[in-house]
DNA sequence: TCTGGGGTCCTAGGACCC
DNA sequence: TCTGGGGTCCTAGGACCC
């Protein structure tokens, strides 16, 4: 059998749809603004009132002009100067996001959200319950549902794979349908450059490039063993199974999370330690609340500072127990901060906040040793009734303030 | 051009244990 | 004094995605 041939005959039976929104933040800042945003054919969403921003989604019509998502927007209005700029308007897109998915889980129970606008859904063995009709239709009504239902416009791939769905859904814009049929998945792909593929980014894309890998029918050519010897063992597998348009992916519905985080990008570089820290506990607090909301503990707290100069340096620690309270993902992320101030002290343009390695909240483990006790059970039972008490009276009715000037901080663990 | 904010996954080295 | 191999956990950094 030929490397081409397995190919061929690798087709799983699958039917895995990818849905994808199009433009999904300009559409969100429409819908928030119907006389502002809405009525600006050239839109771009994103970008800060201090000009340090990027584009996170630009109208159609702006990218005639060449502006694409995540060039500086000071960029993007050199090349479209008559643009409108908004900022992204996060609650109606989180609810968009939400009346989305509720549209496609009336269509497969197997829904996994891939990000905030976009979802795979596995429609294998909907065969029956949707007797005779073609995915293609199936995905067209599933189209017009989301449309009518959260108010969106969305392109939908559609194919034996999840690559080749996620790259259908991009032929497929703006407001489109595609679906690779059985049997052509490999002539499908060989339209595609290796850059195309998803997890191919561009430093990856320059290396193949040096062995002389563009598209995707240049990899072709080759077996499965040269591309190991060039890439190692599983890169090269990797790649020789992307090019023909598999991948072992199984869609997952309701996956958890893996970590969470929050950071904020200055207006103006701050470099002082105590500016820091003030940002810092605001960060910890927003943190904190995510990781309380879905019932989780934090093992591992992660700070991460960008220099002025784009340096980015991190630094992590783990605890015994998992944290859920602001003052003890503040205690650690404070440690944390000190430790790379300490190493390099100059004038810092981001600082960001992330929670790893959860454990469910809902177990009380008792520590063994003190100083295992990061956070005791009062105060997490202190922190749940102020949660409870932002919930009725808003997000300020309880100030964080105190938690900055208290007397005395443990000692570094390491 | 001057670089956001939210994630996932991978790698490599060192500590530590058996 | 010099010497193993394997497994797991942790940390730091980076590629990549939308």
């Amino acid at each position: 059998m030929t490397h081409r041939d397995e190919g061929r005959t690798a087709v799983s039976g699958r039917r895995i749809l990818l849905v994808d929104c199009d433009q999904f933040f300009v559409q969100c800042a429409r819908i928030a603004d119907p006389e502002g945003a809405g009525r600006h054919e050239l839109l771009l969403v994103g970008g800060t009132a201090s000009g340090r921003g990027v584009v996170t989604s630009a109208s159609y019509a702006t990218r005639e002009y060449g502006v694409r998502s995540g060039m500086p927007t000071a960029h993007a209005l050199r090349l479209c100067p008559a643009a409108h700029v908004v900022p992204v308007p996060r609650n109606i897109c989180s609810r968009k996001s939400s009346e989305v998915r509720e549209v496609l889980e009336r269509f497969s129970p197997v829904v996994e959200p891939a990000s905030i606008d976009e979802a795979y859904i596995d429609m294998s063995g909907t065969e029956t319950l949707y007797r005779g009709e073609s995915l293609h239709d199936t995905a067209t009504r599933m189209q017009a549902a989301v449309r009518t239902g959260a108010g969106i416009t969305v392109s939908i791939g559609g194919g034996s794979s999840r690559i080749v769905a996620k790259l259908a859904a991009g032929r497929a814009k703006p407001a489109g349908v595609m679906i690779v049929p059985p049997g052509a998945e490999i002539d499908f792909m060989l339209r595609f450059d290796l850059g195309d593929i998803p997890g191919v980014g561009p430093v990856f894309a320059r290396e193949l490039e040096s062995f002389g890998l563009i598209r995707v029918e240049d990899v072709m050519r080759y077996e499965r063993i040269a591309l190991e010897q060039w890439l190692g063992r599983s890169r090269g597998d990797w790649l020789y199974r992307r090019a023909r348009g598999m991948d072992g992916g199984q869609v997952q519905p309701e996956r958890e999370a893996k970590s969470m985080s929050r950071e904020e990008t200055f207006a103006k570089d701050i470099d002082t330690d105590g500016a820091l820290e003030r940002e810092l506990l605001e960060l910890c607090v927003r943190l904190g609340g995510d990781v309380r909301r879905d019932g989780l503990r934090a093992r591992t707290i992660t700070v991460k500072i960008r220099d002025g100069d784009f340096r980015t340096r991190s630094a992590a620690s783990t605890v015994k127990d998992g944290v859920e309270t602001d003052r003890a993902i503040f205690d650690v992320a404070c440690r944390l901060l000190g430790k790379l101030r300490g190493a390099r002290r100059v004038p810092a343009r981001l600082l960001g906040v992330a929670a790893t390695n959860f454990t469910q909240g809902d177990t009380t483990q008792l520590a063994m040793f003190d100083e295992a006790a990061v956070e005791s059970e009062r105060d997490r039972r202190l922190t749940r009734a102020a949660d409870a008490v932002r919930e009725r009276f808003g997000w300020r009715a309880v100030r964080p303030g105190r938690l900055v000037d208290r007397p005395s901080r443990r000692p570094p663990a390491d």
